[in-house]
DNA sequence: GACAGCGATTGAAACGTTTTACAAGGTTTG
DNA sequence: CAAACCTTGTAAAACGTTTCAATCGCTGTC
């Protein structure tokens, strides 16, 4: 219907096309009296550039991806919101997506971005080896690392630091008193588990207790659900620790509904501290102590890195490590 | 960098762009040695098409926009899911967009819907006045209002029955002899506070009560930081309800927290229904009673629905409206 | 009075596809 | 054996912009 292009506006104006695109781009090359002319046929006949047409001169996109693990999850939620936000001062549209962390949901979506022609991509990797890197800059594309510090070269990346995150969490414990902690993560197959449980044995280091006092419960997802299970697991065990660390605050949710039902109170017979410092920490039952980690500022600073590799020629890549500070509250 | 075209493939392969062309959009139109042959070059090549010219030819990039609210509302997460898993299915890409209930923000991002050319969009609306749809339509627009049952004609809506569904929740309070119940919602403005406090007190004539036993709190946000708010103002009142239905989880929530920490039992003292039945709420110290939506069934409706409009050329605008459905738990 | 310099405007090429109309060669049909 | 018809492939136009080089009037300057 509306197929009013820069032409018929030029038509209508009494000007060239040139002289049309050159009001949009270069608004000073244009004497003030015909710019207002053709501003006001802009209007009146309600056209709006074809980005299309625009991308094909340019090469590329006015656009960037953000590939993330799953939008449900709150902390990658703050994270989405904080690119967003700093990508459109760069007037730059995010368009954002969810891996499932499956590698062929991602691939689909990285052949999405090249066909496009997209800026870049801000991408929470499924598994970010060196060949998969290279084919994607093979690709000529821009990538920015999410929640992921690389051990790889040329490429940006923000991360926090999770190991040291992780050793507040348990140095904080081991400062109360409590001499049996439990650590509940998810699969330890992914980086975030490694990293935080590294943390926790650091802390031990640094206290001089031996690793054998911390208890490791590895459940199979970062979820509430499984926050449950690893609570009726620890219920039912025999010797029950005084104190749970949390990879996650997803788990500790869980985890602290089964046993404040249980009827454990919460800390004094056990004390719990989760990871990330969500929204719905501070909403719990019992307000959670959790490792707060900024998912908005992380969405920021990456936003920032891949604009700065999209318009300065001179661009170094980046890692951008974010240091995370616990929050004590209730829980523990 | 990878300036590689359809052109380059063709010399290669020692065909025409016509044939490479036709490889890939219809390829029983070409010889089986000859796609075979061209197909080696593209992969070697690493040959990637330009969907900007794509677009250019077709008029429309295969791609649709998603403007919510606020990807943080858990909410709408679900129907976000549910869109872009439907969508994908379809062939067409989501792009998803936090309005923050501004205008001048949903205005910004239809602009960009309508330079990119995209297929459709599925917009949470704003302020969804016949004018403003009058505006779209003359851009060639294809929209479907989401969570918003249209009053308006000419435009697909997909919305949930929240009449119904608050009815449902204070009907169930009411048979467990509630006299005395709280309304907490969010601005009045917004038709989700005043369809569910229609619900409310339709429940009220159905039970042959007077109306004036609701005692209604309008809050400033549907958030849990608000929950809370209302908690207080709750607990300080002279003659506090046996019973709050909130017109949303999150404010549930928070009110749940505060009440609890009062030393308050729930439900004993004060029983708590919710809405929206978001994953939370199973978790919460006490599970929520709350009315469930179905926010993911919600968005593939709604893509459907888009869909249909885009691919059928004999499209009739359809208004879908989801029936809730209470699901009680330990609050109520 | 010719000419350099300048600001404003323009014509046309280029971007990478899809698509239409047509050609060349081979096969069936009457 | 010629006419009609497939099958396979091609040349060229079209899509709506941006941008480069060129043109056109002017105003001063020597």
């Amino acid at each position: 219907m509306s197929a009013v292009g820069i032409k018929q506006v030029a038509e209508t104006a009494g000007v060239s096309v040139a002289t049309v695109s050159n009001v949009l781009n270069r608004p000073d090359r244009v004497a003030a009296p015909t710019r207002a002319r053709v501003l006001e046929v802009i209007e009146r006949l309600g056209f709006v550039p074809n980005a299309a047409a625009r991308t094909m001169v340019s090469g590329r996109t006015k656009a960037v991806a953000l590939i993330v693990f799953d939008v449900r999850n709150p902390f990658l939620t703050d994270v989405a919101r904080g690119c967003e936000d700093t990508m459109l001062a760069y007037d730059n549209a995010v368009m954002l997506c969810n891996s499932d962390v499956s590698p062929a949901k991602e691939r689909r979506y990285l052949d999405l971005v090249t066909e496009q022609r997209m800026q870049g991509v801000l991408i929470n990797p499924v598994q970010p080896t060196a060949q998969w890197l290279a084919s994607l800059r093979s690709r000529g594309l821009r990538v920015v690392l999410l929640d992921n510090v690389a051990d790889l070269p040329d490429v940006c990346s923000v991360a926090v630091d999770d190991v040291a995150g992780a050793e507040q969490a348990v140095t904080h414990l081991l400062g109360r008193g409590h001499d049996s902690i439990a650590f509940v993560t998810g699969p330890m197959t992914m980086r975030q588990s490694v990293d935080r449980h590294a943390g926790s044995l650091r802390a031990f280091d640094l206290a001089e207790r031996p690793h054998d006092s911390l208890r490791v419960l590895e459940m199979a997802a970062f979820t509430v659900e499984q926050g449950r299970r690893a609570g009726e697991r620890l219920l039912a065990s025999a010797r029950r620790p005084t104190a749970v660390f949390c990879a996650n605050d997803l788990l500790a949710l869980g985890l602290l509904q089964v046993v404040l039902r249980a009827g454990v109170s919460v800390p004094g017979d056990l004390a719990i501290v989760g990871y990330d410092d969500i929204d719905a920490t501070e909403a719990a039952a019992v307000p959670l102590t959790s490792v707060h980690v900024g998912g908005y500022e992380l969405g920021q600073a990456a936003a920032e890195l891949l604009a700065d590799e999209i318009d300065s020629d001179v661009h170094v890549h980046q890692r951008k490590v974010i240091e995370p500070k616990l929050v004590e509250r209730a829980s523990s």
